[in-house]
DNA sequence: TGTCTTTCTGCACACGTGTGCAATAATTAT
DNA sequence: ATAATTATTGCACACGTGTGCAGAAAGACA
C-alpha cells in the first residue's frame, strides 16, 4: 500500500493534521518538528495524492490544453512557450489533440470537466464554439489562442494575421509582382481569411488589382494538398507570378509539386509560406515566410490564464482582455523578382 | 457550487448511494428510479469528480506518456497509436516531454506520481533509467517504447532497427554501392547503435569492407547538423557515394547541405533517412527511408499497459514481455546506382 | 503561585464518491 | 394469514488531505 500522511504521523507520533501543515510549511509548526517529519517523510518516499488535495482544496493546479493535433510542428512551439509559464507556476498540462473529429472534441471537454482542470487553453482553431461555452458554462476559465471567434471568449491572445500578410504582401510587391495568387485552407476559418484579407488590403493599398481567379482554397494543410493548388493556377490561361500559401506546411507540399512540374522556384514562381516551422529553412529553396512569435503566443497565454486563476473574481466579471502579437518578414530564397517578360 | 450526486440525490429524494449506483450501472437499483436518476442527474448537468473517484477507487483512468520532445513528428505518430488504443478503454493521456533535460525528467516523474497514473508508457529514448527505476519502485506498471535498456524494463515495445538498417544497407549494396557512410546520433544512445550494427552486419554478410572513416556521429538529430556530416565526408580524401543517416530529419538537413554545396543527389551521392516521417517524402529529392511502423509501436505498447493493468498480479510478477515490429524499406528518389567512374 | 500570553499540537469535520451490510418494501410460497 | 424469499434502498464508513477551533504546554508577568 502507497504511504499517506497518516503513516508518517505514526512514524513520528504526530498527529496527521501536524504532518500535513509541516509538509505544506505551516509555519504554526515548530521548526524541529517539521524538520523531523520533512526528513521521515524523505525517507518514507512519500508522495501526496494530488487527487485527495484536489478534493479538499478544490484546485488541481493543472491546467488543460486544446490543440487541433500534436504532429503540427507550429503548435509543439506554442505548446512550448505554454509549458515553461505553467511550470513555472507550479501547473502541470493536459494536453488534448481534438483532430477535426467532433466526437474527440466532446471527449476532450468532458475528460477535462471531470478532470476538474483549473482552466483551458484552446489552441485549436477549428475548435467548435459550442464546446468552448460548454466550458465557460461550466465555469471554466478560457483562454483563446488565435481563435477568431473573440465574441465569445473574453480572453484570448492571437496573432496579427492581417499584418503578416500584408508584409508578406508588400514582400512580394517591392519585388516587382503583380500577378500575386493566394492559395488559402477553407478548414482553418477566420485565420485563413484574416491572411486573405490582408493580402487584399496591401494590394489595395498599392493599387493592384487581384485577379479573382488567383484566390483559391483547399480543404486543409496537409502538403499534399498543394499539388491541388499547383495544379490550379497552371492551368490558368493567365497564371500568376507569385503564389502566397496559407502556410509553411502547405507550401512545402506546393515546392514539392513545383519540382515534379519543373517549375523553378523562384525563377518562374515565387512562393511565400507561413508561420515559420523548423523545416521551412530546409526545403528547397528555403522558403521564404512569415515568423510566427509561437513562444511568445504561448506564454502570453498561459499567462493571461494564471493572473485569470489569481483573482478568480475577474472571470465572473465582463471584463474583457485580448493581446495582439505581430510576426516578422523572413526572406530566404523562395522569392524573387518575376522574369522580364512577364 | 459545482453539483454532486448529494445533490441530486436531495432532488430525486434518494440516497446519495442510490445515486452512485443509478449513475454507475448497478443493477440493483430498480429501472425506474435509475432512469429517473440519470435524467436529472442530465438536467443538472452533473459532471462526476474524477479526484473524488480516484480516490476512493484508487485509479485514475490516466496514463501517462513520456516523450523526448513534442515536436519531434516521429514520436506525434507513435501518439496516435497509444491515443486510440487508450480511448477505446477509457482512459486518458498524461503527455509531458522531457526535452533532454534532467530537472525536466525530475519533475515529470514527480507529477507522474503525485497524479497516480495507472501506468507509464516511456518514449523517450533519452530518459534517464534511474527515473524509470524510481517509477517501478513506486508500483506503475512501465512500459517503455524502442528503449533499448531493456534489462531494467520488463516490459518493453520496439522497432527492429538493426534489421531495418540492414534492409537500407541492402538497398544501397543492390544498387551497387560499395563506400557507404553512416552518419549517427551520439545523443541517441543504443538506437544509433543498432541501425550502426545492422550496416555494419550487412556489410560483413555481403563481404564489404568498411572504411572507418566512413563513420561519423553528431550529437543529436536536428537537421543544422546535417551540414558538418556533410562537411566531414566531403573532406575524406576518399569520398563515400552513399550516406545512411541515423534519421530523416538528420537526412533533411544532410540533404539541404549538399544542395548548398551543389552536391547532386542522387547522381553524386546517394542519402537515405530513417523513420519516414511524413515531410520526408516532400524533400528534394524525396527521401528513400524506412518506414517505421509507428502507429503500430505505439498501438501496441498501449494494448500492453492495458493488459497489465488488467491483472495487476503480472506486473508483481518476475514475468518479461517483449514484442519487436520491423519495418519496410520505401525508395523514392533519393538513392540511385553510384557514377560508373567511381 | 496564579494568570495571561504565546507557541504548538490534536480533534473533528469536510471534500465527492463508492460499497458492505442492514433494513425496508414487495413478492412469492406455504 | 404467516413465513420465506427477493428486490430495492439507506446507513455508515472509507479513501487522503486540509483547516477551524479548542486544548495543552511553555514561558512571561504580576
Amino acid at each position: 500500500m502507497r504511504i499517506t500522511i497518516k503513516d508518517i504521523a505514526k512514524r513520528t507520533g504526530v498527529s496527521h493534521s501536524t504532518v500535513s501543515r509541516a509538509l505544506g510549511g505551516n509555519t504554526l509548526i515548530s521548526e524541529a518538528t517539521t524538520d523531523c517529519i520533512r526528513k521521515v517523510a524523505q525517507e518514507m518516499g512519500y508522495q501526496p495524492s494530488a487527487a485527495a488535495r484536489s478534493l479538499k482544496t478544490n484546485q488541481t493546479k493543472v491546467i488543460g490544453v486544446i490543440v487541433n493535433s500534436i504532429d503540427d510542428p507550429f503548435f509543439s512551439e506554442i505548446l512550448f512557450g505554454i509549458e515553461d509559464a505553467a511550470q513555472q507556476a507550479g501547473y502541470s498540462l493536459f494536453i488534448a489533440a481534438s483532430q477535426y473529429d467532433l466526437i474527440r472534441e466532446q471527449n476532450i471537454v468532458q475528460t477535462m470537466m471531470e478532470q476538474r482542470t483549473d482552466g483551458v487553453i484552446i489552441c485549436s482553431s477549428s475548435f467548435s464554439a459550442d464546446k468552448g461555452r460548454q466550458l465557460l458554462a461550466n465555469g471554466f476559465p478560457v483562454v483563446v489562442v488565435n481563435y477568431k471567434a473573440n465574441e465569445n471568449f473574453n480572453y484570448s491572445i492571437y496573432h496579427d494575421d492581417v499584418d503578416g500578410s500584408q508584409q508578406l504582401t508588400r514582400h512580394l510587391l517591392a519585388l516587382g509582382h503583380k500577378k500575386i495568387a493566394y492559395l488559402g485552407n477553407s478548414k482553418s476559418g477566420r485565420t485563413s481569411l484574416d491572411r486573405l484579407n490582408g493580402f487584399k488590403k496591401e494590394m489595395r493599398k498599392a493599387g493592384v488589382k487581384i485577379n479573382p481567379a488567383y484566390i483559391f482554397e483547399v480543404e486543409g494543410s496537409e502538403p499534399e494538398l498543394g499539388k491541388d493548388g499547383l495544379h490550379y493556377f497552371m492551368n490558368l490561361p493567365d497564371r500568376p507570378t507569385a503564389i502566397m500559401c496559407f502556410n509553411d506546411m502547405l507550401a512545402i507540399g506546393f515546392l514539392h509539386a513545383c519540382q515534379q512540374a519543373c517549375i523553378r522556384v523562384p525563377e518562374d514562381l515565387s512562393v511565400t509560406g507561413f508561420d515559420n516551422i523548423t523545416l521551412s529553412a530546409y526545403t528547397s529553396p528555403p522558403l521564404s515566410t512569415l515568423d510566427q512569435p509561437k513562444y511568445s503566443i504561448g506564454n502570453e497565454a498561459a499567462q493571461l490564464l494564471l493572473e485569470l486563476l489569481g483573482n478568480k473574481i475577474e472571470n465572473s466579471n465582463n471584463t474583457h482582455k485580448e493581446k495582439v502579437l505581430k510576426g516578422s518578414l523572413l526572406v530566404r530564397n523562395s522569392t524573387s523578382a518575376p522574369l522580364q517578360n512577364e
